[in-house]
RNA sequence: GGGGGUGUGGCAGAGUGGUCUAAUGCACCAGACUGUAAAUCUGGCGGGCUUGCCCUUCGGUGGUUCAAAUCCAUCCGCCCCCA
């Protein structure tokens, strides 16, 4: 099969959730699936083989960071960023797109692409269609990714339409760079649909990114900031145009809640910081819901974070520990709470995918829910 | 016994007549975080409510003053030096 080529196997007979693999050079990916990221060649705080553990997949990637520390160079002779970390499972890299987001104070951005001035050292690095793609090419993902602007929200009709339209030409630009020499034998690309929240726009950029052709697709410039029915919105109406055959990425996100709306709508990949981020500033993912271990409540609290959870924090460490590590900030807490809440992602997506093999997805949202929610409930 | 210093909110520590419920840091109490410039950031941290104001606070007491954490007297505590 093709790296980054989509097999269907099955359709929920409830909603637009669908079952299905996506293959890659070093193995298969069972959708729908969430990544770890894994920024700078690590999934912060976790170590490959406890990640392997939680039974993580596939991660991600920064061709931003990693080109700039430590560069192409380094991993190229370690033979790739497998090999270099350790990680040999499936990987993606990201284009340094939302890096045009999320360090727009530090970059400009042209036609030609965007010069961003290093935040580690102010160096001046440009950052094109046809760099992203030598320097992805570099790094050796299974699955590497356009580079797009991913426009901030709120962006105005014009702003988003502009920005779209750049996209799209930058994608062009992509695909024939990336499709120069044999990369695609071993790497995928995959095209970044655009066009904030206005639905004409996602729907031209879906349009014009299907004539490009790339082998999956994903949905960007979402989970900055609109407000949730947006994003739901903008999935409906994008994820009804992509052909059942592909592969549906959605950039960003999430939440352990936009996990479920997001299945619910076909989404088939997912990816987000929150595990790694929210486990080392002390806020934590479990089966009653989201808690904060700093909190007073936990400083005598001898039981697990989640009485559900399998995974070795749950299975060694009392809440009371975990409060009394993040407050001596003892840096053993920055591991146990990511690798909880990575194991608390990944597990969840497996319950997500058993429900659609029994097809009984809604009933399961539904129970998840209540019981997510159930302590505020409680509580108001 | 003599000389000098010092006492400020949970802790450390600014402030030396009005702009002081009193800087700042820590601690404490919460909240946020969505293709990672984040082990970060934000808010709160004497009491009351009608949220603007009122009451109570800078070792104790008494005084000076229109006004005192700030000046004076005295008492108490602590520290240092000399004997």
């Amino acid at each position: 099969m093709k790296c980054g080529s989509y097999q269907l196997i099955k359709k929920s007979s409830e909603c637009k959730g669908r079952l299905g693999k996506v293959y890659t050079t070093r193995g298969v990916v069972e959708t729908p699936i969430f990544m770890p990221v894994g920024t700078q060649g690590t999934v912060k705080g976790v170590p490959t083989e406890w990640l392997q553990f939680s039974g993580a997949q596939i991660i991600l990637g920064n061709s931003y960071h990693l080109y700039l520390r430590p560069g192409t160079e380094i991993i190229k002779k370690a033979g790739g960023i497998q090999k270099f970390t350790s990680w040999n499972r499936p990987m993606l890299t990201d284009s340094g797109g939302f890096q045009i987001f999320s360090l727009s104070d530090i970059r400009k951005i042209s036609e030609e692409g965007a010069e961003f001035s290093s935040h580690i050292d102010g160096s001046k690095h440009f950052f094109s269609p046809e760099k992203s793609m030598q320097v992805q090419k570099d790094i050796g993902a299974d699955i590497i990714m356009c580079f797009d602007e991913c426009a901030p929200y709120p962006s105005d009709y014009a702003y988003a339409k502009n920005s779209m339209e750049l996209s799209l030409r930058w994608a062009k630009r992509c695909k024939t760079e990336f499709y120069k020499d044999n990369a695609h034998e071993t790497q995928a690309l995959f095209g970044i649909i655009q066009g904030s929240v206005y639905n004409d726009l996602r729907a031209k950029s879906t349009q014009e990114m299907l004539n490009i052709d790339f082998v999956g697709y994903a949905i960007g410039g979402l989970s900055v900031g609109e407000p949730k029915a947006y994003m739901h919105t903008v999935l409906e109406n994008t994820l009804s145009l992509i052909p059942e055959n592909k592969a549906r990425y959605l950039m960003g996100v999430g939440m352990p809640e936009d996990l479920w709306e997001g299945v619910e709508r076909g989404v088939d990949m997912f990816d987000c910081v929150i595990p790694t981020r929210n486990g080392r500033n002390g806020q934590v993912f479990t089966s009653l819901g989201k808690i904060n271990i700093r909190n007073a409540e936990y400083r005598e609290d001898f039981s697990p974070l989640d009485p559900e959870c399998k995974c070795p924090t749950c299975t060694k460490y009392t809440k009371a520990y975990l409060n009394h590590l993040v407050r001596a900030q003892e840096t053993l807490y920055l591991t146990l709470l990511s690798l909880h809440n990575i194991h608390f992602m990944v597990n969840l997506m497996t319950k997500i995918r058993k429900s659609l093999e029994n097809d009984m997805f809604l009933k399961a949202k539904k129970e998840f829910f209540e019981k997510y929610y159930s302590k505020n409930k409680r509580r108001g």
